[in-house]
DNA sequence: CGAATCTCAGACGGACTGAAATGA
DNA sequence: CTCATTTCAGTCAGTCTGAGATTC
């Protein structure tokens, strides 16, 4: 019957285009961390810890844009297996400093390669200038005010 | 303490980008969209009733790609509104058609502004030309097979 | 005192699944 | 019998809110 011909209107909105490209992407990148036994959240913490050495769960949060209760979770899931550790601040007694293991950082390196391959099958259709060009094009789109 | 600063493992990769866009995009959408008395579904099936006229709820759904639960219950509120009508199909009694009333034309045109505004708020940053490509880029990733 | 942190419990809308009823 | 459609009930993961306890 060929009735899933998307209307033209939703074709030719921005918005329309960035929903269904986010959702491709967030399904690829749920199964490709779920087949290597982590989640999205597990990433974006390892990243963080790696990058920025030893921190708050507070500021863990607002670096990796997750919410408060959020990262009590996915820290204690990473806790449970021992990627991170998660110890009372003696300078500030309000905090938990979550401090990146050696089997944290071989997984994180892992989970690179996954998240490498992830982007590679993502953006296929595309060259390797033009993957530069969208990758620039919504940098840009956050770097404005309101995000 | 400026520690808001995103990792630049996550900066760096495109599923970080398009989710941080899309999230940007859905809220703006959402909070102008509301404030108009619509939601996201409604202006989709607005939209695919105007261009391919009146349409069973299962073509709806494949079309402006809504899971099938959510077209009838969209529908059940666009028909309160008085903007579309739902009747039984009596070529096929198993199927509902759905058929566009003048006041949903009508909000649709109205949703239709509400949406360019959107479109140029979440794009301020870039050029026409860019504006362009930016489509282009996306629009070509979602022609590749498995989306 | 006000402000920040951590934690838990629950809410909340979006997307989906299962199953039943109807009929081609 | 098989398949498509409509509908409802319920699930499910992701995200966020509220509240309380603690500490600065």
């Amino acid at each position: 019957m060929a009735d899933d011909e998307t209307p033209a209107r939703l074709k030719a909105k921005s918005t329309w285009l960035i929903s269904q490209v986010a959702a491709r992407s967030h399904g690829l990148l749920t199964e490709r961390l779920a087949a290597a036994g982590a989640r999205g959240y597990h990433y974006r913490l390892l990243a963080a810890l790696a990058e920025f050495g030893p921190s708050s769960q507070a500021s863990l949060g607002r670096r990796t844009r997750m919410d408060r209760s959020d990262v009590v979770a996915a820290v204690g899931e990473l806790a449970a297996e021992g990627l991170v550790e998660r110890a009372a601040d003696p300078a500030d007694r309000r905090r938990n400093v979550v401090t990146l293991t050696p089997r944290g950082t071989v997984r994180l390196e892992r989970l690179d390669q996954v998240l490498a391959a992830v982007q590679d099958e993502l953006l296929a259709p595309l060259s390797g200038a033009e993957r530069a060009e969208l990758a620039r094009l919504l940098a840009r789109l956050l770097d404005s005010p309101g995000s």
